[in-house]
RNA sequence: GGCCCUAUCGUCUAUCGGCUAGGACACCAGGUUCUCAUCCUGGUAAGAGGGGUUCGACUCCCCUUAGGGCUACCA
């Protein structure tokens, strides 16, 4: 096989759409799958669109989630840069280039000039539309003759350029690498513009003229583009370019499975990463959506480099998927129990330190030292891992880690039909336990564990739910020793003490 | 409206003519357990409908239906 050349080609209109993210990982995964080079172009060709900084986002996205490229813009040193032999890569930097392929297909009749205002092409799609007709271009301006059109240009009337689509070229088919063959009848596709009043290109030239100069060997790309395909085609016939591989990707639906829109919902990759999900989580859920191992693998969770592994164009699914939040949920929750303490702590922290009771906490520890304090959160962590599903959940389910206070009814301290009696007994029992314990015996809580269960003996509930309530105040949350061992042996004394002070 | 694409549990999917239709999420029940979460076990739940082809169709073909995409001097 010829070397392997796949691009993502965003438009910079905006954040990186999490649809976009599952088709430029497609490519990648393509790319590294098969030694071959991963190209960003920016496909900048609407300047009413545009939006300012849009790229240098879309670039520290794909970054930051880790989908690198081999070739196309890059921001270096803070600033926009391209690399590649086939530069540049931002369409609107080849204006030149379009122009003269323009001119080529002008001159082989292949396109011509239009000078059709906006209010005749709208009423024309008015007249189509009533006779319930597909709208299209009615060739006009084809019957003017050389001279009207050099005198029209002379007098520099706006004018645009289109293809110029032959009726009679037989019907247009393509192979494509997820659905098998596409056929469409060259009768329904119309006269595109290829060249806008502004000088610029529209998205059907630009893509065929820097597809074939940047020597792409596939095209891979949302199911959206599947119908503007056979214009494609036909400009690559009209240009004698050597046709690329085509695969079009299954759209990302809304629960309603309409095309994946902000309407309902997040789309933005960044929405996602700032709400606590991991990069990696949602790399591997988007990459399933559409795509499997197949072959009867229930894998579900991959790396990025198992997935370049197992990748393969031809097990992409032909159906849309539904972006499923709660599995996406579950799959956040299985990264998060995966991490390393200090990954989680690193991870974390950020999304902590926006918290207003996490800030009051870091108020009132001004005698601990940043370590200390380090420590603690860790220690609160390891706790709170395996019930964390999203990272902006830290802390949230149990605000008794860093609340000063904790308030309660205090006939919540007593287990089932227990009296005040017994419930009083068996706080004083526990204060009594963990004042024995050894700072030594706090360092691991396997030991204070231990300790605890031991003491509780057989009537572990008469125990362990009046401790637990006393240093949580909550009806639920992580066990006794557990807590005593984040909150430490002063704490915990502490709010036995007022546990009993509550009862008496 | 026209053209194109698609169709397996609620959702993501396996199956490439032999199926008691498998897995995952979600949900429900049970177990572990001081509560919650984790964990373990089990359960409910699907081939849109109709014709063909075939010894045999979820799998191949056709029609219908449904959903989606496109239908711009947007990508």
């Amino acid at each position: 096989m010829s070397e392997i050349r796949v691009r993502f080609a965003p438009s910079p209109t905006g954040q990186l759409h999490v649809g976009s993210l599952r088709t430029a990982l497609y490519n990648y995964l393509f790319a590294k799958k098969y030694d071959g080079t991963f190209i960003l172009r920016i496909e900048d060709t609407d300047q009413n669109r545009l939006v300012p900084g849009a790229v240098e986002s879309l670039i520290r996205m794909l970054d930051t989630i880790g989908i690198h490229h081999d070739e196309g813009v890059f921001i270096e040193n803070g600033v926009l840069a391209q690399k590649g032999g086939y530069g540049p890569y931002a369409q609107s930097e080849r204006l030149p280039t379009y122009r003269e392929y323009a001119q080529k297909l002008i001159a082989s009749e292949k396109a011509y000039y239009c000078f059709c205002s906006v209010s005749r092409l709208a009423a024309l799609r008015e007249e189509q539309n009533k006779n319930k007709l597909a709208p299209k271009y009615d060739k006009y301006c084809l019957g003017l003759s050389h001279e009207e059109i050099e005198e029209r240009l002379a007098e520099n009337e706006p004018y645009v350029i289109r293809l110029n689509v032959d009726e009679n070229h037989g019907d247009i088919v393509f192979d494509d690498l997820v659905r098998g063959e596409v056929t469409i009848h060259a009768r329904d596709i119309d006269d595109q513009v290829l060249m806008k009043s502004d000088g610029f290109p529209t998205y059907h030239l630009a893509v065929v003229v820097d597809d074939y100069l940047m020597h792409i060997s596939h095209v891979i790309r949302g199911e959206e583009w599947i119908s503007s395909t056979p214009k494609h085609i036909l400009l690559h016939e009209a240009l004698e370019f050597p046709l690329p591989k085509f695969a079009h990707i299954p759209l990302l639906l809304n629960p309603d499975k309409s095309k994946l829109s902000k309407r309902q919902g997040d789309v933005a990759v960044e929405d996602y990463l700032s709400k606590g999900y991991l990069k990696e989580a949602l790399v591997n859920f988007v990459a399933l959506l559409g795509w499997n191992p197949g072959a009867g693998s229930t894998q579900e969770i991959f790396t990025l480099d198992e997935l370049v592994e197992k990748f393969d164009l031809s097990s992409v699914h032909k159906a849309g998927a539904v972006f499923d939040l709660k599995k996406l949920d579950w799959m956040n929750t299985e990264y998060i129990k995966k991490l390393a303490l200090d990954d989680l702590y690193e991870r974390g922290l950020p999304f902590l330190s926006e918290k207003e009771f996490f800030k009051e906490w870091v108020g009132r520890q001004n005698m601990l030292s940043e370590e200390e304090k380090m420590a603690f959160v860790k220690r609160v962590l390891k706790i709170e891992q395996d019930r964390l599903t999203k990272l902006s959940d830290i802390g949230e389910n149990n605000p008794f880690f860093f609340a000063s206070d904790i308030a309660y009814e205090k006939t919540l301290l007593n287990w089932k039909q227990n009296t005040v009696i017994q419930t009083k007994e068996a706080l004083e029992s526990a204060q009594e336990t963990l004042s024995s314990l050894t700072d030594a015996d706090w360092e691991y809580k396997e030991v204070v564990e231990k300790i605890l269960m031991d003491k509780a003996g057989d009537k572990k509930g008469d125990f362990l739910w009046p401790l637990r309530v006393a240093l949580t105040g909550a009806q639920h949350s992580p066990s006794p020793f557990d807590v005593a061992w984040v909150l430490g042996k002063e704490e915990s004394l502490e709010r036995l003490k007022s546990a009993l002070q509550k009862l008496s």
